[in-house]
DNA sequence: CCTTTTTATTAACCACTGTTCAATTAAATC
DNA sequence: GATTTAATTGAACAGTGGTTAATAAAAAGG
């Protein structure tokens, strides 16, 4: 009494990503079980096994992947043409709207913990912090100490952290987020 | 079969809150089951059940103590002989040195998120910001648009929530602390 | 001392957990 | 068309969870 189903319709590792990715953020790591991700896909909770070693496996492959594409958004800096005070403000607005757009990545990315999964090694979310860090520093000529770069990541995290948390649209929230870079970056710069 | 312990042992509300507050944050709500709370007290679990009618209530009644707490220190500002920009910096760094004092606190109060606890009201949280922000627009002489106030709330959340995570003393984080409130206090005074 | 009240224990209930695995079937290969 | 391989199922295991109810001991009141 099991069954396979048409090749249309065959489960993926992305598939099961993205429905985790929903579940995860709106319930939390220990309040969504295999069998919930499986029901929601319409498979049964054996078929994750399959593709999964284990629900933390799962979980870093999920974290990985949006740590990547934090990547590839700072990457996309270099492709503009602005002056670096300009790409400054890119980079922090930048930050900032992928926080908010892609609140379920935010989530998993920085303010879920669980024990289970602290075991999980940090090498993403450091490198993709020094990424940022890099940009920072290099738009700003390398006139800003370290510590100060940290701080201004800081306050960007406590924004996003907090938006993260409702339903609000980037669109909707864009004029707080306005007004939060001018602060950083009236915090940085010289008059 | 039953049994019942000698008076000096007896069991507390607030026994049960302390307890309870350690293990939430060190493993998160989903991950403290009543029997874990009892059994780090050397109680039995049906005991806690006397006390509390809901590990949801238990909760509550645990972050509405520290909302309590949180107001106490801001209140403590008015009796400083400063100026205003002093007191300005003091709330700053006292918000931050409570953050990280009580990482158990702030961890309950602003980061744990749950979805069999989101049915708490807000109350507690809103009235312990509008006296930070209250206090926040005193010492700038009422100069500060709400919006700004808000956002230097966001930057030193950003502080607190990442270092709240760490098991680093605020003595260890001071100068880090110091740099970040220089940075917020730059952004919003005219030089 | 006896009764009442307060506190604590324990078993029991039932729903749910991550994980494993033999059984099964559809698709792919020959 | 037969065989192999890849994918899926669902039962089973060995827990854990919150909560309740029956029960018993300590403390308080008389």
């Amino acid at each position: 009494m099991a069954a396979r189903r048409a090749v249309e319709k065959e489960l993926t590792q992305q598939m099961i990503i993205d429905v985790a990715h929903e579940l995860f953020v709106e319930e939390g790591y220990q309040n969504v079980s295999m069998r919930k991700i499986a029901k929601s896909l319409g498979y049964s909770h054996g078929a994750i096994y399959y593709h999964f070693t284990s629900k933390a496996d799962l979980f870093t492959a999920m974290v990985d992947q949006d740590f990547a594409m934090i990547n590839k958004e700072i990457d996309k800096l270099d492709q503009l043409e602005l002056s670096n005070k300009e790409k400054l403000r890119e980079l922090l607005l930048g930050y900032i709207q992928f926080g908010v757009t892609y609140k379920n990545h935010y989530e998993v990315m920085f303010l879920i913990r669980d024990k289970e999964i602290n075991s999980y090694d940090m090498e993403s979310p450091i490198k993709s912090y020094q990424k940022f860090a890099a940009k920072i520093a290099e738009f700003t000529n390398n006139q800003l100490p370290v510590p100060v770069i940290w701080s201004v990541f800081l306050m960007l995290h406590g924004f996003v952290a907090q938006y993260c948390r409702t339903d609000q649209s980037f669109e909707n929230i864009k004029s707080m987020a306005d007004i939060h870079v001018d602060l950083i970056l009236r915090s940085i710069t010289k008059d």
